[in-house]
RNA sequence: GGCCCGUUGGUCAAGGGGUUAAGACACCUCCCUUUCACGGAGGUAACAGGGGUUCGAAUCCCCUACGGGUCACCA
């Protein structure tokens, strides 16, 4: 580690949408480190590509952190003493910063047009070479550059690159990485309308706020060199690189933002009821482990237990499965006023109740009861309504286990049995002790017990072999709703 | 294709010269439960391949294969 000074760590997201899993796990790596060193998280925003931004993005991607429960020392929103942090509005330290390197030679003023860089491009790759800037420009002089600027040209800024070095660095996820600078060509730092690029932006911004180590996707491994070029060419000590795993998906490939089989996007996640300490215990998973066996952390011990040394080199496939089991491990866990707040507004959208405002005491007793009943299974809120969807249709969809439980011979006298016995009770006494007693009068008066009693009225009147305990299903399901349902099922 | 990175069960992963190669998800079996579920106990299942080095390699070295990332005036 640097040992010099505090850390900083920085989350460097571009505003071009919602935050992705991916940028998610990044930001978590990223706070986890700051935290557990007692350093600084700060965020910066990346926005020098004007044609990607979207108005929300930084919003967005802001709204998602705070969601997963992440907190920043310095950003858009609360200031810092590196301010601003958004690189649009950081224009003029860039450009102080190209002036000393335009001076020093290690940049210049390109002229070519975009036909004459395609049209060397095409040449190179006709002779088999490795498409790369052929450098025209690199040593045109005065006069000439006067002569494409009268012609109304517009110069972009490239940057330099030394012959024949090598840059390596020692990553702390990967070791000694070396590259060879003659594989990159004179790459742009400046677009012709002054906004700098990604490589050479993110520099001057990590070195302006002191950002001790960048920890950030393997997609950025490649970049490294252009930047430690610039870190030398400025005369600064780079910070200490980590480059993370990717997260893959299914088919192993680099999760992309159009990959449908998995869910992509926080917001996403928070709107379909998964809690938020879920999805951190999961992705902080996803490329790190303690080493123990312990799987599940509050944010405090992942920030106590967090290194960089346990971060693991190969891509990790999203599991949604493992995913699911861990968010309802958390809803097991959680006081039922939470789960009910995860819960019920889908019931509601899924027009099963009224809203919330116009909702009688009763209905919403019931609401509660019923997510009380499935709080134990339920993977996620929006789940809800697949699983109590036998409290609203008008009839039970028998599925195909349930017809063979129907089907056995003892069931119509067991569901006569219990339909006499409900309509014997005062209705009153049609509660869930009061179901109870009723099922034991059917048992005394038919002689079936334990599988033959039980199966056929749960698979009458929910249409299911599998699910909730059965007093509690019955008694929500109403006295009247479970008498129509056995009177269809004798008759029909 | 060049450069770079990677490869332990289906998935996440521990293990870094001597282990019966952990654990978790998923799956299966059994127990508990008069039904169901929860829970508990088990089970199936892995070191990509080939060469070295070594008394001994999943662990160290080399090669091959496969996978991935990246090659922009995107980040």
């Amino acid at each position: 580690m640097s040992g010099k000074g505090t850390v900083r760590v920085r989350y460097a997201p571009s505003p071009t949408g919602h935050l992705h899993i991916g940028g998610a796990r990044t930001a978590l790596f990223d706070y986890l480190w700051a935290r557990n060193q007692g350093g600084r998280f700060v965020i910066r925003i990346e926005d020098t590509d004007q044609s990607r931004h979207v108005e929300t993005g930084i919003d967005s991607q802001l709204n998602g952190l705070k969601w997963l429960g992440l907190d920043w020392d310095e950003s858009v929103d609360v200031g810092g003493p590196y301010a601003p942090y958004r690189q649009l509005e950081r224009l003029d330290i860039y450009k102080s910063y190209t002036e000393k390197l335009l001076a020093s030679g290690h940049a210049y003023y390109c002229y070519c047009t975009e036909e004459e860089i395609e049209a060397d491009r095409a040449a190179q790759e006709a002779r088999g070479e490795m498409p790369r800037y052929g450098g025209r420009c690199r040593t045109i002089g005065p006069e000439q550059a006067e002569a494409f600027r009268s012609e109304g040209r517009k110069p972009a800024i490239r940057f330099r690159v030394p012959a024949g070095k090598t840059y390596g660095f020692d990553d702390q996820i990967r070791g000694r990485i070396e590259f060879q600078a003659d594989d990159v060509g004179d790459w742009v730092m400046v677009r012709p309308d002054g906004i700098p690029t990604y490589n050479y932006a993110v520099v001057i911004d990590d070195r302006e706020m002191r950002i001790t180590h960048v920890i950030r996707g393997e997609e950025h491994l490649s970049n490294t060199p252009r930047q430690l070029m610039v870190y030398e060419a400025l005369g600064a000590e780079p910070p200490v690189f980590a480059h993370l795993p990717l997260i893959l998906s299914t088919d192993r490939k680099k999760m992309s933002k159009r990959d449908e089989s998995i869910i992509q996007f926080i917001e996403q996640y928070r709107d379909l009821g998964y809690l938020p300490e879920a999805v951190v215990n999961f992705i902080a998973l996803l490329g790190w482990s303690p080493g123990g066996e312990q799987e599940i952390f509050s944010k405090e011990e992942l920030i106590e237990q967090f290194s960089l040394e346990r971060i693991t080199k190969s891509g990790a496939v999203f599991d949604t499965e493992k995913l699911a089991w861990m968010n309802n491990h958390y809803i097991k866990k959680t006081d039922l006023p939470r789960v009910v707040e995860l819960t019920l507004p889908h019931l509601i959208k899924a027009g099963r109740l009224p809203a919330e405002a116009e909702m009688t005491a009763e209905q919403k007793d019931w609401a509660t009861a019923l997510i009380a009943l499935y709080q134990e299974q339920l993977q996620y809120g929006a789940q809800i309504v697949e699983l109590t969807e036998l409290f609203f249709a008008d009839e039970p969809q028998l599925d195909e286990e349930a017809q063979a439980a129907v089907a056995e011979e003892q069931v119509p006298a067991v569901l006569r049995s219990f339909l006499t016995a409900i309509e014997a009770a005062p209705a009153e006494e049609y509660t869930v002790e009061g179901i109870k007693a009723m099922l034991k009068t059917v048992q005394t008066e038919t002689g079936y017990k334990g599988k033959q009693l039980f199966m056929p009225i749960r698979a009458a009147l929910t249409g299911q072999t599998h699910g909730r305990d059965l007093n509690q299903t019955l008694w929500l399901l109403g006295r009247g709703k479970v008498m129509a349902r056995l009177r269809e099922r004798l008759d029909g």
